[in-house]
RNA sequence: GCACAGGUGGGUGAGUGGUUAAAGCCAACAGACUGUAAAUCUGUCCCUCUCAGGAGGUACGGAGGUUCGAAUCCUCCCCUGUGCACCA
Protein backbone atom coordinates (compact mmCIF):
# COMPACT_ATOMS: atom_id res chain seq x y z
CA UNK A 1 0.00 0.00 0.00
CA UNK A 2 2.95 2.35 0.40
CA UNK A 3 3.51 3.78 -3.71
CA UNK A 4 2.59 7.04 -3.05
CA UNK A 5 4.08 9.38 -5.74
CA UNK A 6 6.33 11.85 -4.67
CA UNK A 7 5.34 14.54 -1.99
CA UNK A 8 5.72 17.88 -5.19
CA UNK A 9 3.56 15.92 -7.47
CA UNK A 10 0.90 14.70 -5.13
CA UNK A 11 0.70 18.77 -3.44
CA UNK A 12 0.42 20.14 -7.05
CA UNK A 13 -2.33 17.31 -7.76
CA UNK A 14 -4.28 18.65 -4.64
CA UNK A 15 -3.61 22.07 -4.88
CA UNK A 16 -5.04 22.33 -8.82
CA UNK A 17 -9.04 23.48 -7.91
CA UNK A 18 -8.83 24.55 -4.47
CA UNK A 19 -9.83 27.62 -2.53
CA UNK A 20 -7.36 27.46 0.19
CA UNK A 21 -5.65 25.05 2.37
CA UNK A 22 -4.54 25.82 5.61
CA UNK A 23 -1.53 25.18 6.40
CA UNK A 24 0.28 24.34 3.16
CA UNK A 25 3.19 23.61 5.12
CA UNK A 26 1.71 21.51 7.48
CA UNK A 27 0.05 19.51 4.28
CA UNK A 28 3.02 19.28 2.53
CA UNK A 29 4.63 17.86 6.37
CA UNK A 30 2.10 14.91 6.68
CA UNK A 31 2.43 14.15 3.09
CA UNK A 32 6.51 13.48 3.60
CA UNK A 33 5.68 11.64 6.96
CA UNK A 34 2.97 9.31 5.03
CA UNK A 35 5.79 9.24 2.12
CA UNK A 36 7.98 7.47 4.73
CA UNK A 37 5.81 5.38 6.73
CA UNK A 38 3.66 3.98 3.89
CA UNK A 39 0.61 5.25 6.12
CA UNK A 40 -1.98 6.67 4.14
CA UNK A 41 -4.06 10.19 5.46
CA UNK A 42 -7.09 10.56 6.28
CA UNK A 43 -9.16 13.04 4.51
CA UNK A 44 -12.74 13.47 5.71
CA UNK A 45 -15.27 15.68 4.45
CA UNK A 46 -18.78 15.65 6.66
CA UNK A 47 -22.23 15.60 5.12
CA UNK A 48 -25.58 16.76 5.92
CA UNK A 49 -27.92 13.59 6.41
CA UNK A 50 -31.02 15.85 5.11
CA UNK A 51 -30.21 16.90 2.13
CA UNK A 52 -29.32 13.05 0.25
CA UNK A 53 -30.10 14.73 -3.46
CA UNK A 54 -26.51 15.50 -4.69
CA UNK A 55 -26.14 18.67 -7.27
CA UNK A 56 -23.27 19.68 -9.11
CA UNK A 57 -22.21 21.60 -6.48
CA UNK A 58 -21.12 18.90 -4.36
CA UNK A 59 -19.49 17.24 -7.02
CA UNK A 60 -16.95 19.80 -6.69
CA UNK A 61 -15.91 18.58 -3.35
CA UNK A 62 -16.64 15.02 -4.31
CA UNK A 63 -14.01 15.40 -6.97
CA UNK A 64 -11.29 16.87 -4.42
CA UNK A 65 -12.33 13.60 -2.45
CA UNK A 66 -11.73 11.18 -5.59
CA UNK A 67 -8.24 12.89 -6.42
CA UNK A 68 -6.78 11.88 -2.86
CA UNK A 69 -8.06 8.59 -3.98
CA UNK A 70 -6.09 8.71 -6.54
CA UNK A 71 -2.90 9.26 -4.93
CA UNK A 72 -3.72 6.42 -2.68
CA UNK A 73 -5.04 8.20 0.67
CA UNK A 74 -7.90 7.27 2.53
CA UNK A 75 -11.52 8.64 2.26
CA UNK A 76 -13.70 8.99 5.15
CA UNK A 77 -17.64 9.84 3.67
CA UNK A 78 -19.23 11.25 7.41
CA UNK A 79 -22.70 11.47 7.67
CA UNK A 80 -23.58 13.63 10.02
CA UNK A 81 -26.91 12.26 11.14
CA UNK A 82 -26.46 13.71 14.91
CA UNK A 83 -25.71 17.03 13.81
CA UNK A 84 -28.21 16.98 11.22
CA UNK A 85 -30.37 17.14 14.44
CA UNK A 86 -28.79 20.30 15.01
CA UNK A 87 -29.08 21.85 11.59
CA UNK A 88 -26.05 23.94 10.00
CA UNK A 89 -27.00 27.74 11.04
CA UNK A 90 -25.39 27.97 7.49
CA UNK A 91 -28.54 29.87 5.26
CA UNK A 92 -31.90 30.45 6.85
CA UNK A 93 -33.20 29.16 10.05
CA UNK A 94 -35.18 26.37 8.67
CA UNK A 95 -35.87 23.90 11.92
CA UNK A 96 -35.19 20.34 10.46
CA UNK A 97 -36.81 18.32 12.19
CA UNK A 98 -34.71 14.87 13.59
CA UNK A 99 -34.49 11.98 11.56
CA UNK A 100 -35.79 8.56 12.41
CA UNK A 101 -32.67 5.74 12.34
CA UNK A 102 -34.70 4.43 9.48
CA UNK A 103 -34.55 7.91 7.35
CA UNK A 104 -31.04 7.87 8.26
CA UNK A 105 -30.43 4.34 7.15
CA UNK A 106 -32.38 5.00 3.79
CA UNK A 107 -30.55 8.25 3.25
CA UNK A 108 -27.63 7.00 3.71
CA UNK A 109 -28.08 4.43 0.94
CA UNK A 110 -29.07 7.29 -1.15
CA UNK A 111 -26.05 8.82 -0.42
CA UNK A 112 -23.84 5.74 -1.21
CA UNK A 113 -26.04 5.25 -4.39
CA UNK A 114 -24.75 8.93 -6.04
CA UNK A 115 -21.52 9.55 -4.34
CA UNK A 116 -19.77 6.27 -5.69
CA UNK A 117 -20.34 7.75 -9.06
CA UNK A 118 -17.54 9.62 -8.68
CA UNK A 119 -15.63 8.17 -5.43
CA UNK A 120 -14.11 4.19 -5.36
CA UNK A 121 -16.50 2.29 -3.20
CA UNK A 122 -13.52 0.27 -1.74
CA UNK A 123 -11.67 3.21 -1.34
CA UNK A 124 -14.09 4.85 0.75
CA UNK A 125 -14.83 4.67 4.65
CA UNK A 126 -18.40 5.37 5.37
CA UNK A 127 -19.14 6.62 8.79
CA UNK A 128 -21.63 8.66 11.25
CA UNK A 129 -20.98 10.60 13.63
CA UNK A 130 -23.91 9.49 15.98
CA UNK A 131 -21.02 6.95 16.57
CA UNK A 132 -19.28 8.56 18.86
CA UNK A 133 -22.29 11.52 19.61
CA UNK A 134 -24.75 9.16 20.90
CA UNK A 135 -22.51 8.20 23.87
CA UNK A 136 -21.97 12.02 24.51
CA UNK A 137 -23.09 12.96 28.02
CA UNK A 138 -24.08 15.93 28.72
CA UNK A 139 -20.82 16.26 30.81
CA UNK A 140 -19.28 15.43 27.64
CA UNK A 141 -21.13 18.06 25.88
CA UNK A 142 -20.48 20.94 29.12
CA UNK A 143 -16.51 20.34 28.48
CA UNK A 144 -16.52 20.44 24.65
CA UNK A 145 -18.16 23.44 24.83
CA UNK A 146 -15.58 24.85 27.18
CA UNK A 147 -12.96 24.82 24.78
CA UNK A 148 -14.00 27.12 23.36
CA UNK A 149 -15.51 30.94 23.53
CA UNK A 150 -18.55 32.72 23.00
CA UNK A 151 -16.81 35.58 21.24
CA UNK A 152 -14.86 33.58 19.42
CA UNK A 153 -17.64 31.92 18.29
CA UNK A 154 -19.12 35.34 17.29
CA UNK A 155 -16.31 36.10 15.01
CA UNK A 156 -18.04 33.85 12.86
CA UNK A 157 -19.64 35.61 10.10
CA UNK A 158 -23.00 34.38 9.55
CA UNK A 159 -23.46 34.86 13.42
CA UNK A 160 -21.65 37.99 13.80
CA UNK A 161 -24.05 39.68 10.78
CA UNK A 162 -26.91 38.23 12.88
CA UNK A 163 -26.06 38.90 16.21
CA UNK A 164 -25.33 42.80 15.26
CA UNK A 165 -28.67 42.68 12.84
CA UNK A 166 -30.62 41.69 16.34
CA UNK A 167 -31.63 38.62 14.72
CA UNK A 168 -32.35 35.63 16.95
CA UNK A 169 -29.23 32.52 17.72
CA UNK A 170 -30.70 29.28 19.16
CA UNK A 171 -28.59 28.27 21.34
CA UNK A 172 -28.20 25.08 19.90
CA UNK A 173 -27.06 26.29 16.59
CA UNK A 174 -23.74 27.50 18.34
CA UNK A 175 -23.05 23.53 18.95
CA UNK A 176 -23.08 22.94 15.23
CA UNK A 177 -19.18 23.82 14.80
CA UNK A 178 -18.48 22.58 17.86
CA UNK A 179 -19.97 19.18 17.07
CA UNK A 180 -18.58 19.22 13.70
CA UNK A 181 -15.15 20.49 14.51
CA UNK A 182 -15.45 17.13 17.37
CA UNK A 183 -15.78 15.19 14.29
CA UNK A 184 -12.10 15.36 13.54
CA UNK A 185 -11.28 14.70 17.15
CA UNK A 186 -12.93 11.68 16.89
CA UNK A 187 -11.56 10.55 13.75
CA UNK A 188 -8.23 11.83 14.20
CA UNK A 189 -8.45 13.26 10.52
CA UNK A 190 -5.26 14.27 8.65
CA UNK A 191 -7.10 16.84 6.32
CA UNK A 192 -10.74 17.92 6.22
CA UNK A 193 -12.54 19.19 3.02
CA UNK A 194 -15.24 21.33 2.47
CA UNK A 195 -16.79 24.24 0.60
CA UNK A 196 -15.08 27.63 1.60
CA UNK A 197 -18.66 28.22 3.19
CA UNK A 198 -17.55 26.03 6.02
CA UNK A 199 -14.26 27.37 6.67
CA UNK A 200 -15.52 28.14 10.24
CA UNK A 201 -16.81 24.80 10.96
CA UNK A 202 -13.27 23.27 9.24
CA UNK A 203 -11.13 25.29 11.02
CA UNK A 204 -12.99 24.74 14.06
CA UNK A 205 -11.68 21.26 13.82
CA UNK A 206 -8.07 22.34 13.94
CA UNK A 207 -8.86 23.72 17.26
CA UNK A 208 -10.00 21.21 19.20
CA UNK A 209 -7.81 18.73 17.59
CA UNK A 210 -5.54 21.03 19.59
CA UNK A 211 -7.28 21.62 22.36
CA UNK A 212 -7.75 17.41 22.91
CA UNK A 213 -4.31 17.08 22.03
CA UNK A 214 -4.27 16.09 18.81
CA UNK A 215 -2.10 17.08 15.66
CA UNK A 216 -4.63 19.63 13.52
CA UNK A 217 -5.51 18.58 10.93
CA UNK A 218 -5.30 20.83 7.16
CA UNK A 219 -8.22 22.34 5.79
CA UNK A 220 -8.87 22.17 2.42
CA UNK A 221 -11.65 24.21 1.10
CA UNK A 222 -13.03 24.08 -2.48
CA UNK A 223 -15.15 26.88 -4.55
CA UNK A 224 -18.63 27.24 -3.91
CA UNK A 225 -20.25 26.61 -7.70
CA UNK A 226 -22.65 29.37 -8.29
CA UNK A 227 -26.07 27.83 -9.66
CA UNK A 228 -27.84 28.21 -12.62
CA UNK A 229 -28.68 32.04 -12.19
CA UNK A 230 -24.61 32.26 -12.09
CA UNK A 231 -25.04 34.72 -9.40
CA UNK A 232 -26.15 32.57 -6.37
CA UNK A 233 -24.67 29.09 -5.27
CA UNK A 234 -26.09 26.35 -6.35
CA UNK A 235 -28.61 24.84 -3.64
CA UNK A 236 -31.70 22.96 -4.12
CA UNK A 237 -33.66 24.95 -1.96
CA UNK A 238 -32.91 27.77 -4.20
CA UNK A 239 -33.94 26.64 -7.63
CA UNK A 240 -31.25 26.88 -9.70
CA UNK A 241 -29.15 23.04 -8.58
CA UNK A 242 -28.47 20.58 -11.53
CA UNK A 243 -29.42 17.10 -9.53
CA UNK A 244 -26.69 14.51 -10.37
CA UNK A 245 -29.74 11.87 -10.73
CA UNK A 246 -31.51 14.27 -13.10
CA UNK A 247 -32.44 12.58 -16.42
CA UNK A 248 -30.09 13.30 -19.13
CA UNK A 249 -32.14 15.66 -21.59
CA UNK A 250 -32.47 17.81 -18.30
CA UNK A 251 -29.36 17.62 -16.91
CA UNK A 252 -28.23 18.84 -20.57
CA UNK A 253 -30.81 21.23 -21.11
CA UNK A 254 -29.92 22.96 -17.70
CA UNK A 255 -26.50 23.01 -18.46
CA UNK A 256 -27.29 24.71 -21.94
CA UNK A 257 -29.22 27.61 -19.86
CA UNK A 258 -26.12 28.83 -18.16
CA UNK A 259 -24.65 31.82 -19.33
CA UNK A 260 -21.48 32.19 -21.51
CA UNK A 261 -19.39 33.50 -18.61
CA UNK A 262 -20.51 30.99 -16.17
CA UNK A 263 -19.23 28.16 -18.79
CA UNK A 264 -15.69 28.98 -18.07
CA UNK A 265 -16.31 28.21 -14.57
CA UNK A 266 -17.86 25.20 -15.11
CA UNK A 267 -15.58 23.63 -16.88
CA UNK A 268 -12.89 24.43 -14.46
CA UNK A 269 -15.02 22.65 -11.49
CA UNK A 270 -17.12 20.32 -13.44
CA UNK A 271 -14.58 18.60 -15.70
CA UNK A 272 -11.22 17.13 -15.88
CA UNK A 273 -10.48 19.89 -18.60
CA UNK A 274 -6.90 21.50 -17.99
CA UNK A 275 -7.10 25.62 -17.12
CA UNK A 276 -4.92 25.82 -20.01
CA UNK A 277 -6.98 24.23 -22.41
CA UNK A 278 -9.91 26.35 -21.05
CA UNK A 279 -7.93 29.35 -21.42
CA UNK A 280 -7.38 28.91 -24.92
CA UNK A 281 -11.27 27.81 -25.34
CA UNK A 282 -12.14 31.31 -24.25
CA UNK A 283 -9.76 33.01 -26.20
CA UNK A 284 -11.25 30.67 -29.25
CA UNK A 285 -14.91 32.34 -28.08
CA UNK A 286 -14.17 35.50 -27.32
CA UNK A 287 -12.08 35.92 -30.95
CA UNK A 288 -15.02 34.47 -32.88
CA UNK A 289 -12.83 31.25 -33.51
CA UNK A 290 -15.02 28.91 -31.74
CA UNK A 291 -19.03 29.58 -31.25
CA UNK A 292 -19.91 30.10 -27.47
CA UNK A 293 -22.37 27.70 -27.81
CA UNK A 294 -20.55 24.58 -29.29
CA UNK A 295 -18.06 25.30 -26.60
CA UNK A 296 -21.38 25.07 -23.89
CA UNK A 297 -22.85 21.99 -26.10
CA UNK A 298 -19.60 20.34 -25.46
CA UNK A 299 -19.55 20.93 -21.57
CA UNK A 300 -23.26 19.88 -21.05
CA UNK A 301 -22.31 16.74 -23.21
CA UNK A 302 -19.47 16.19 -20.70
CA UNK A 303 -20.84 16.60 -17.75
CA UNK A 304 -24.07 14.35 -18.68
CA UNK A 305 -21.70 11.30 -19.42
CA UNK A 306 -19.91 11.56 -16.12
CA UNK A 307 -23.13 10.73 -14.67
CA UNK A 308 -24.90 8.94 -17.01
CA UNK A 309 -23.36 7.38 -20.30
CA UNK A 310 -21.88 8.62 -23.34
CA UNK A 311 -24.56 7.62 -25.34
CA UNK A 312 -27.14 8.95 -23.10
CA UNK A 313 -24.79 12.54 -23.64
CA UNK A 314 -25.26 11.64 -26.96
CA UNK A 315 -29.28 11.49 -27.20
CA UNK A 316 -29.66 14.12 -24.85
CA UNK A 317 -27.97 16.49 -27.49
CA UNK A 318 -29.80 14.93 -30.14
CA UNK A 319 -33.14 15.19 -28.17
CA UNK A 320 -32.26 18.72 -26.87
CA UNK A 321 -31.57 20.19 -30.47
CA UNK A 322 -34.92 18.65 -31.78
CA UNK A 323 -36.31 20.01 -28.71
CA UNK A 324 -35.21 23.92 -28.35
CA UNK A 325 -33.38 24.24 -31.68
CA UNK A 326 -36.13 23.29 -34.35
CA UNK A 327 -38.95 23.77 -32.15
CA UNK A 328 -39.80 19.85 -32.46
CA UNK A 329 -40.18 16.83 -30.26
CA UNK A 330 -37.79 15.00 -28.44
CA UNK A 331 -38.05 11.17 -28.39
CA UNK A 332 -38.81 10.69 -24.58
CA UNK A 333 -41.04 12.78 -23.04
CA UNK A 334 -43.08 12.14 -19.45
CA UNK A 335 -46.66 10.40 -20.56
CA UNK A 336 -48.79 11.09 -18.17
CA UNK A 337 -52.85 9.49 -18.27
CA UNK A 338 -55.87 12.05 -17.24
CA UNK A 339 -59.01 10.91 -15.89
CA UNK A 340 -61.26 12.25 -18.27
CA UNK A 341 -64.48 13.62 -16.03
CA UNK A 342 -61.50 15.65 -14.28
CA UNK A 343 -60.98 18.01 -17.45
CA UNK A 344 -64.28 17.42 -19.19
CA UNK A 345 -66.20 20.85 -20.12
CA UNK A 346 -69.76 21.12 -18.64
CA UNK A 347 -71.96 20.02 -21.44
CA UNK A 348 -73.71 23.49 -21.66
CA UNK A 349 -70.41 25.61 -22.10
CA UNK A 350 -69.64 23.45 -25.14
CA UNK A 351 -71.18 26.00 -27.86
CA UNK A 352 -70.78 23.62 -30.68
CA UNK A 353 -72.32 19.88 -31.46
CA UNK A 354 -70.20 17.34 -29.74
CA UNK A 355 -69.10 15.72 -32.83
CA UNK A 356 -68.72 11.51 -32.47
CA UNK A 357 -65.69 10.48 -30.08
CA UNK A 358 -64.49 14.55 -29.65
CA UNK A 359 -65.19 15.96 -26.24
CA UNK A 360 -64.97 19.08 -24.89
CA UNK A 361 -62.01 19.31 -22.13
CA UNK A 362 -61.50 22.59 -20.38
CA UNK A 363 -57.60 23.28 -21.12
CA UNK A 364 -56.69 25.01 -18.12
CA UNK A 365 -58.00 22.26 -16.23
CA UNK A 366 -55.75 20.02 -17.76
CA UNK A 367 -52.92 22.25 -17.95
CA UNK A 368 -53.26 22.09 -13.62
CA UNK A 369 -53.82 18.26 -14.17
CA UNK A 370 -50.55 17.44 -15.22
CA UNK A 371 -48.84 20.15 -13.57
CA UNK A 372 -47.63 21.97 -16.78
CA UNK A 373 -49.14 24.62 -15.13
CA UNK A 374 -48.85 25.49 -10.99
CA UNK A 375 -53.19 25.95 -10.38
CA UNK A 376 -55.94 26.90 -13.01
CA UNK A 377 -55.70 30.33 -12.73
CA UNK A 378 -52.16 29.97 -13.62
CA UNK A 379 -53.07 27.87 -16.60
CA UNK A 380 -55.35 30.33 -17.53
CA UNK A 381 -52.88 33.13 -17.96
CA UNK A 382 -50.51 30.97 -19.83
CA UNK A 383 -52.63 30.45 -22.83
CA UNK A 384 -53.56 33.60 -22.26
CA UNK A 385 -49.96 34.84 -23.18
CA UNK A 386 -50.04 32.77 -26.06
CA UNK A 387 -47.42 30.18 -24.32
CA UNK A 388 -49.78 26.03 -24.51
CA UNK A 389 -49.14 24.72 -27.97
CA UNK A 390 -50.93 21.09 -28.28
CA UNK A 391 -49.95 18.95 -31.36
CA UNK A 392 -47.84 22.28 -32.31
CA UNK A 393 -51.05 24.42 -32.51
CA UNK A 394 -51.00 27.57 -30.80
CA UNK A 395 -53.90 27.69 -28.59
CA UNK A 396 -56.05 30.59 -27.72
CA UNK A 397 -58.89 29.72 -25.63
CA UNK A 398 -60.12 27.40 -22.73
CA UNK A 399 -62.07 24.61 -24.62
CA UNK A 400 -60.23 22.40 -26.95
CA UNK A 401 -62.03 19.33 -28.87
CA UNK A 402 -60.20 16.39 -27.87
CA UNK A 403 -60.55 12.97 -29.44
CA UNK A 404 -60.77 10.84 -27.04
CA UNK A 405 -60.18 7.61 -28.27
CA UNK A 406 -56.91 8.98 -30.45
CA UNK A 407 -53.33 8.70 -29.69
CA UNK A 408 -51.88 10.94 -26.54
CA UNK A 409 -51.08 14.38 -27.58
CA UNK A 410 -47.89 16.25 -27.12
CA UNK A 411 -48.80 19.40 -24.75
CA UNK A 412 -46.28 22.23 -24.35
CA UNK A 413 -46.25 25.11 -22.10
CA UNK A 414 -43.19 26.74 -22.64
CA UNK A 415 -40.09 25.34 -22.54
CA UNK A 416 -41.80 22.18 -20.75
CA UNK A 417 -44.05 19.25 -22.92
CA UNK A 418 -45.47 16.39 -21.66
CA UNK A 419 -47.42 13.68 -23.97
CA UNK A 420 -51.18 13.84 -22.71
CA UNK A 421 -53.53 10.74 -22.87
CA UNK A 422 -57.09 11.07 -21.79
CA UNK A 423 -58.22 7.75 -20.10
CA UNK A 424 -62.10 7.23 -20.21
CA UNK A 425 -62.82 5.60 -16.86
CA UNK A 426 -60.93 4.68 -14.03
CA UNK A 427 -58.13 6.58 -12.27
CA UNK A 428 -54.97 5.21 -12.94
CA UNK A 429 -52.59 7.85 -12.21
CA UNK A 430 -49.57 6.01 -13.95
CA UNK A 431 -46.69 7.61 -14.83
CA UNK A 432 -44.02 6.87 -17.30
CA UNK A 433 -41.45 8.14 -18.88
C1' G B 1 -41.23 39.79 34.98
C1' C B 2 -41.01 45.26 33.48
C1' A B 3 -40.03 48.88 29.45
C1' C B 4 -39.29 49.87 24.39
C1' A B 5 -39.04 48.38 19.12
C1' G B 6 -40.83 44.96 15.62
C1' G B 7 -44.00 40.59 13.07
C1' U B 8 -47.10 42.60 5.65
C1' G B 9 -47.49 38.43 -0.49
C1' G B 10 -41.45 33.49 -2.73
C1' G B 11 -37.67 37.45 -0.83
C1' U B 12 -36.98 42.61 0.39
C1' G B 13 -39.93 46.58 1.74
C1' A B 14 -44.03 50.72 1.32
C1' G B 15 -48.58 51.45 3.32
C1' U B 16 -51.29 54.12 9.90
C1' G B 17 -59.56 53.88 8.66
C1' G B 18 -62.18 53.75 2.49
C1' U B 19 -60.80 52.72 -5.88
C1' U B 20 -55.48 48.46 -1.22
C1' A B 21 -55.37 41.70 -3.89
C1' A B 22 -52.18 45.55 -1.07
C1' A B 23 -46.60 50.58 -4.13
C1' G B 24 -41.41 49.97 -5.60
C1' C B 25 -37.49 46.53 -6.16
C1' C B 26 -35.69 41.36 -6.64
C1' A B 27 -36.72 36.48 -7.91
C1' A B 28 -39.98 33.52 -10.89
C1' C B 29 -43.03 32.47 -15.31
C1' A B 30 -44.66 33.57 -20.47
C1' G B 31 -44.09 36.35 -25.29
C1' A B 32 -40.69 39.10 -28.75
C1' C B 33 -35.56 39.23 -29.97
C1' U B 34 -31.24 35.61 -29.95
C1' G B 35 -27.22 31.20 -30.27
C1' U B 36 -30.37 27.76 -26.24
C1' A B 37 -27.49 31.97 -23.08
C1' A B 38 -26.73 37.08 -21.62
C1' A B 39 -28.78 41.98 -22.39
C1' U B 40 -33.24 44.55 -23.81
C1' C B 41 -38.55 45.30 -24.51
C1' U B 42 -43.70 43.52 -23.28
C1' G B 43 -47.03 40.87 -20.26
C1' U B 44 -48.08 37.90 -15.92
C1' C B 45 -47.05 36.66 -10.96
C1' C B 46 -53.24 34.14 -3.99
C1' C B 47 -57.31 30.58 -5.18
C1' U B 48 -61.87 29.25 -7.62
C1' C B 49 -65.87 30.04 -11.34
C1' U B 50 -66.29 32.26 -16.17
C1' C B 51 -70.14 33.25 -22.19
C1' A B 52 -62.18 35.78 -21.10
C1' G B 53 -66.11 41.11 -20.56
C1' G B 54 -65.87 39.87 -15.58
C1' A B 55 -67.75 37.40 -10.82
C1' G B 56 -66.76 35.35 -6.03
C1' G B 57 -63.63 33.67 -1.97
C1' U B 58 -59.53 34.05 1.02
C1' A B 59 -54.92 37.27 2.66
C1' C B 60 -51.10 41.68 6.05
C1' G B 61 -48.33 36.76 13.51
C1' G B 62 -53.22 34.51 16.24
C1' A B 63 -58.13 35.33 18.47
C1' G B 64 -61.81 38.71 19.59
C1' G B 65 -63.76 43.92 19.45
C1' U B 66 -64.88 49.20 17.63
C1' U B 67 -66.75 50.96 12.73
C1' C B 68 -71.10 51.49 7.17
C1' G B 69 -65.88 50.07 6.24
C1' A B 70 -59.50 47.86 9.34
C1' A B 71 -53.10 45.66 7.21
C1' U B 72 -54.17 50.39 9.51
C1' C B 73 -57.85 51.91 16.00
C1' C B 74 -58.77 48.86 20.89
C1' U B 75 -58.12 44.20 24.05
C1' C B 76 -55.85 39.64 25.01
C1' C B 77 -52.41 35.96 23.32
C1' C B 78 -48.01 34.07 20.46
C1' C B 79 -43.14 35.08 18.40
C1' U B 80 -38.37 38.10 17.68
C1' G B 81 -34.83 41.80 19.17
C1' U B 82 -32.90 45.51 22.66
C1' G B 83 -32.48 47.51 27.62
C1' C B 84 -33.35 46.77 32.91
C1' A B 85 -32.34 42.82 36.68
C1' C B 86 -27.11 41.32 41.34
C1' C B 87 -24.16 44.61 44.46
C1' A B 88 -30.59 47.29 48.77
Amino acid sequence: MANFPPVDEQLAYIKKGAAEIVKESELRSKLERSLASGKPLRVKAGFDPTAPDLHLGHTVLLRKLKHFQDLGHTVIFLIGDFTGMIGDPTGRSTTRPPLSREQIAENAETYKAQVFKILSPEKTVLDFNSRWFSKFSAEDFIRLMAKYTVSQMLEREEFHKRFHEEKPIAMHELLYPLAQGYDSVALEADVELGGTDQKFNLLMGRELQRAYGQESQVVLTTPILEGLDGVNKMSKSLGNAIGIHEPPLEMYGKVMSISDEMMWRYYELLTDVRMDAIAQMKADAASGKAHPMALKKELARSIVADFHSASAATKAADDWAKQFQKGGVPEDIEEVEVYLPDVMAPSDVAHQEILEGVTPIKLDRLLAKVKLADSIGDASRKIRQRAVRVDGELMTGPVIFWNVIGEPRTVRVGRKIKRVALTPSGPTAKLSS
